[in-house]
DNA sequence: GCTAATTATGCAATCGAATGCACAAGCCGG
DNA sequence: CCGGCTTGTGCATTCGATTGCATAATTAGC
């Protein structure tokens, strides 16, 4: 008597035939919009009246298992709370749930072997496609994808290979308007507070700002790796920095936290930004405009890398002969009063 | 010739049970750890060496359809995007995967209609059980998962009839919290930017700051409530509170957002914070230290409320008779620097 | 008015794994 | 040395929906 009765069966396709009077088939068909018309109108009809009545809701576990498609995709996430990455993962499912698609998110926090297991999970629930915003440069599940023959795009960070499909964002470029703004404003000493090089963000944004720096003839007045995007992180490389470039004017970071690591930094050695040093970041994330002094930053447009991976993600798998493509996103740089003329 | 084979089937059962030289039914119980027991040790190994070798992996869709039990929990969201709800689902993403489930996501966004088709959805992939974060005060949702039976777990918003478990924080005391650190600092005339009042916390956090100012004798010194939880909606209110109350000498907001929003107008209007009046935030979001100046707010354990929602799920799922449990979380002032004392 | 073509529906197999039941082999005690 | 018990494995059904094929009913054509 206690409790909810869990018993309580959910309704089967061949329960509304027999109350359309009808064979489970024929209620199929009655009830798949591109098969409908091979039945008498009378009888879908019958059927649809039948189901909503009976509050039918068709079992897509059994209809996978029978199509071998699950309509289902699933996301590797680094870390859902990242600014970076929710909104890619808004995107993403945004735009699945467009075309008729779920999404099945697994976060990955750190450990690599986690990261193994998780993905395996996915392809033991048989997703039809694979969004991976956790690859490495050289990352060896991008093998296991390949191995596996599931349709996957990488999301936000590249690998070497280009073996798979991928959205990005021009970090080049960004580093570009970067470092062009600071020149404009006179900066020459600038100094760079790079991110894990085993990330292609890192990698890339690194090898970014000194191509566009040596454009101008000029070399970074100094370059100090973080351990990962982090708050913390970008503190202790910005100490690092200041000790190693004391002449710096500029102050590069490979993205948004690490900037306010940097700023946190600045204020523990009394430094004023922007008027001992100025301060780039990347990816405008929320609330940097309002935080002392507002950021000067480049900004991706996430949410759009989201639906494009996801754009992209459903051609593969709707046609399998899709070749590999990739995208670069523009960025744009959004002054604000963290950088200053010199 | 071109493009990747895409019929490559999986592994089957069948297939690892032949190379083995059992009986597919043998190599079930071989692989499934609680059943192993009945079988001799050599067979469990020759059945585990052949699904290794072969690369077999289980297909839980056709487990699924079988046991009836999918060990998938759907996840339904206003706004993934949401500092608040992203930590939730991170909480919610890792507990629940600790306990090999996982999670498929919805994000609502806010069409009413599309709710109730993301609903159906996750009830059509027969998740074993539902987290709802977009409850609103009386929820039509909460209605039908009721009907359906499926277990359900509000978290971080509750609904009026408490039929379903839930976790959230503790407005009530969240806001006591708010309003005694500004009665202590001698404010008097306190104002409110509300949060929507179909929704809990936007109701439980205004009944809570009048709660508290009347234990003082107090009432607010006007009180605006905000359409939305977001920035422009809380300038907006802001702007309208400043006119209702010109002496008030303290905002309290219904959370940071609309703090945001308040800093915005008070700039406008060529007001200082906290020169000019105190402002009080809720949720204490990531950054909300950085700006100008820090915000002083109520800190919700948002990762813990979903962890927390998490674990009240498992329970109803694994023992059906689980009492409906609603777990209320205590909040914690942060005092930063957008108070001070009068 | 009779065959051919068409349309509408039913039948039965299938997807892959789990499991109740049957049965065989081995063991024990009396 | 045999009946009963335990242990290990196989058989066949089941979960719920989809779909190729067969067939019944209807229409068209000449």
């Amino acid at each position: 008597m206690a409790g909810r009765e869990r018993t309580k069966r959910d309704v089967t396709l061949k329960q509304v035939a027999k109350a359309a009077g009808v064979h489970s088939s024929t209620a199929s068909r009655a009830l798949d919009p591109s098969k409908r018309h091979m039945l008498g109108t009378e009888v879908v009809e019958r059927v649809t009246a039948a189901a909503t009545s009976l509050g039918y809701r068709r079992n897509s576990l059994a209809a996978s298992l029978r199509t071998q498609r699950s309509r289902l995709v699933g996301v590797l996430l680094p870390d859902l709370t990242n600014s970076v990455f929710s909104p890619i993962l808004g995107g993403v499912t945004e735009a699945l749930g467009e075309a008729d698609y779920s999404v099945v998110i697994a976060d990955v926090g750190t450990a690599g072997e986690h990261q193994l297991r998780l993905f395996n999970e996915l392809l033991a629930r048989r997703v039809d496609g694979l969004i991976l915003a956790t690859a490495s440069r050289s990352d060896p599940l991008v093998e296991r994808t390949l191995e596996s023959g599931v349709p996957t795009v990488l999301v936000n960070r590249a690998e070497s290979g280009n073996r798979v499909g991928s959205v990005v964002s021009d970090d080049s470029e960004g580093m570009r308007l970067a470092v062009e703004h600071l020149i404009d404003l006179g900066h020459r000493e600038i100094a760079h507070i790079a991110g894990p090089p085993h990330l292609s963000t890192g990698f890339l944004r690194r090898r970014g700002l000194e191509k566009s720096l040596s454009a101008h003839g000029l070399l970074p007045a100094a370059t100090t790796i973080a351990g990962a995007f982090s708050r913390e992180e970008g503190r202790l490389a910005c100490l690092a920095l200041l000790d190693k470039a004391p002449k710096a004017t500029a102050i590069v970071a490979a993205n948004d936290l690490l900037a306010m690591g940097a700023y946190e930094a600045l204020r523990e050695r009394g430094l004023n930004c922007p008027g001992d040093i100025s301060i780039v970041g990347h990816n405008d994330m929320p609330l940097v405009d309002m935080i002392a002094p507002p950021l000067t930053t480049v900004r991706i447009r996430h949410r759009t890398m989201g639906r494009e991976a996801a754009r992209l993600l459903l051609c593969q798998i709707e046609d399998a002969d899709t070749p590999v493509q990739s995208i670069v996103l523009m960025p744009e740089l959004i002054v604000r009063e963290s950088t200053r003329r010199l």
